[in-house]
RNA sequence: GCUCACGUAGCUCAGCGGAUAGAGCACUUCCCUCCGGAGGAAGGGGUCGCAGGUUCAAUUCCUGCCGUGGGCACCA
């Protein structure tokens, strides 16, 4: 899978409110007028200065004369550039370190706030895209892994809609398939009452346990399964009533999991691999006319090109088994020719664990050779690592089993809870409540999305709780506290947007150039698909308003012009952090 | 065996071909009755797995090796 590429997912970088941006369209010219040619001036963060500027000592080379005579020539070229820079000086071998005027970050800011997006870009290209993510099964306990799918596809999700694509959640359960069989049977033998009931409460491992055990141990009962898979594809009434059962009790309690794990999806986003059955046919009579079919061991398989097996020789992709069954492969690109064809998608993410990667690579390449997946359209696997216990291994309870989500979600907002009790108890009941399930799920969201994803992780309930370090409750921290100066100060927050800053502290001109950032670094965040450099701005967001914050006075500022121009730096930096932690699935109280 | 990821401070992690590789935690020393102390300042701590290569410049790109984990024909 190739990266996104084209005009779909880029933008039109002439209307970025990041600064370095300006600095690096000031000095387009000026190295073009130096270089005799196109030369990208390389603005980059610097820790001498906003920003510096490395393109000279390329350019330098090039022509073969000293980088900061080069440096000094594009100096000249760029002629009177105050109204963006206040200071531009030649160090080191050759770098133009770069200071934004006060007077420009002003401006920029007064303008980027008054717009409701706070300055992030539309998609130049609105595109529609299909997310595949979070797919449970059926009678199984969700865990971990579903963890990390749902909470990234969420954010992926809300990134995508955010810059104006359409999005096709799709949640593409375990709804099918031979496991039911004997799921179907146990289901029987219990009673559909007591099963349900069991289901609906959510003990879901403990059903699919019995079930498997007593397929394993009991001859008649694996018969009966066999048996009952046969009419659960012959489409036999009953057995479809009974199917349903098991499908809608679990579905309630994925419910109940999404509404606790406040994420987008619902019964709608629900598309089964049920629901493909009447597309599988097709897809093999599809593939054989394209003459891709070919037959192997028994079995209908297609062999794309550069896919080995163990001994060198050329890896399958099985349409359909040797026993006439179909299999994930089938369903998978009846799902492409879904997306692509009824669906009009032309971008389809699978946010699905790394160890599909190749699985996926060849949906893709059968996909492609049949014609289905044509460009622009594009699959693109958004892959993600393992949750970690402490000891570096997958997370397990201390039994040894998986970890249930559910039960993992209710320990996080139990422990925020006893966390916001001791540091505030003054509030209220009910809404102690309402705060500690942001905080607490917040958190676990945040320790999933705050690093790489295609890296384990490690969970770790002291760190992610910590109102210190890159985590969701010191952003959520951070956040409130800008709000509580608004009600400290008796100031509807909404008064002070009208008045523009006035820029003069050197916090205030840090924490403003990250403010004009906030559209980078949600660009930045969906074109790799990585929420955890959404993170990272947000972070460095929170701390320099802390530095801020802690060294300006804002109620008791020198003048009011002075604490009105604070006053609007805290606005703005809440509405940004709050929209970013919005982004990313997580919520942020006023109070906590 | 082939193949795909990953390897950065004691721990957990950032890092965009650019200057002296950063953050949080932990550790050491110090400061502050301050708009929310859930503070602040300073410090110690690194052969960026190893070795080559490309480049004016490599933690970053390329190749090889080492280590860890995954995948490699009818489970999904």
């Amino acid at each position: 899978m190739k990266p996104v590429h084209g005009a779909a997912m880029r933008h039109n970088r002439k209307t970025m409110s990041d600064p370095l941006h300006a600095v690096s369209e000031r000095f387009a010219l000026a190295f073009a007028t130096v270089a005799g040619r196109f030369a990208d001036p390389i603005v980059r963060p610097s820790d001498h200065a906003d920003a510096q500027i490395n393109g000279a000592l390329g350019v330098a080379k090039e022509l073969g004369t000293n980088p900061r005579q080069v440096a000094e020539q594009v100096l000249e070229a760029a002629g009177d550039v105050s109204d963006i820079c206040s200071s531009l000086e030649i160090a080191g071998p050759g770098f133009i370190n770069v200071t934004l005027s006060n007077q420009f970050l002003s401006t920029q800011l007064k303008s980027v706030m008054s717009d409701q997006r706070l300055g992030v870009r539309v998609a130049p290209t609105r595109i529609m895209a299909a997310v595949d993510y979070s797919a449970p099964n059926v009678a199984k306990e969700m865990h971990v892994g579903h963890l990390r799918s749902t909470v990234i596809g969420d954010s992926i999700v809300r990134l995508l809609e955010f810059v104006g694509h359409t999005v096709i959640r799709e949640n593409h359960i375990g709804d099918w398939g031979t496991p039911f069989g004997m799921l179907i049977e146990h289901l029987i033998d219990m009673g559909q009452d007591t099963a349900a009931q069991e289901l609906g409460v959510g003990d879901l491992d403990n059903f699919y346990r019995e079930a498997r055990n007593k397929f394993d141990v009991d001859d008649a009962f694996k018969e009966r399964a066999r048996a009952r898979v046969v009419l659960l594809q012959g489409g036999d009434t009953e057995t479809l009533s009974l199917w349903r059962t098991l499908v809608s009790e679990s579905t309630h309690y994925f419910n109940r999991v999404y509404q606790l794990l406040d994420v987008l999806l619902t019964d709608a986003d629900i598309k089964g691999e049920s629901s493909y059955n009447s597309l599988l046919g097709p897809v093999v009579e599809r593939l054989r006319l394209a003459k891709l079919l070919e037959t192997s061991d028994g079995a209908d398989v297609v062999f794309p090109a550069g896919f080995n097996n163990r001994d060198g020789d050329p890896l399958p992709l099985i349409i359909r088994k040797g026993d006439g069954g179909y299999n994930y492969a089938t369903s998978d690109l009846a799902c492409v020719i879904d997306r692509t064809e009824r669906l009009g998608a032309s971008l389809l993410i699978y946010v699905v664990g790394a160890p599909q990667a190749q699985h996926l690579k060849m949906v893709e390449a059968v996909a492609t050779q049949a014609g289905w997946l044509t460009p622009p359209a594009q699959m693109m696997h958004v892959a993600f690592g393992n949750v970690l216990g402490s000891d570096g291994k997958m997370l397990k309870s201390r039994v040894g089993d998986t970890v249930k989500l559910a039960a993992l979600l209710e320990e996080a907002v139990e422990r925020a809870t006893v966390a916001i009790a001791q540091k505030n108890p003054e509030m209220a009941v009910d809404e102690r409540s309402q705060v500690a399930h942001m905080i607490g799920i917040g958190a676990v969201k945040y320790s999933d999305l705050s690093t790489d994803r295609v890296k384990d992780y490690v969970f770790d309930w002291e760190r992610m709780l910590s109102f210190d370090g890159n985590t969701a409750p010191y952003l959520q921290y951070a956040h409130a506290r800008m709000c509580s100066i608004f009600r400290r100060a008796g100031v509807e927050r909404i008064s002070v947007r009208s008045v523009g800053p006035i820029i003069f502290d050197g916090r205030e001109h840090t924490l403003a150039i990250r403010i004009l950032q906030f559209d980078s670094a949600v660009w930045d965040a969906l074109d790799k698909y990585s929420p955890h450099r959404l993170c990272t701005y947000l972070f460095e967001l929170a701390t320099d308003f802390t530095a801020f914050y802690e060294h300006c006075p804002v109620l008791k500022a020198d003048t009011d012009e002075q604490r009105m121009s604070r006053l609007y730096l805290c606005d703005a930096a809440a509405r940004v952090l709050e929209c970013g932690l919005n982004l990313l699935g997580i919520r942020a109280p006023e109070q906590m």
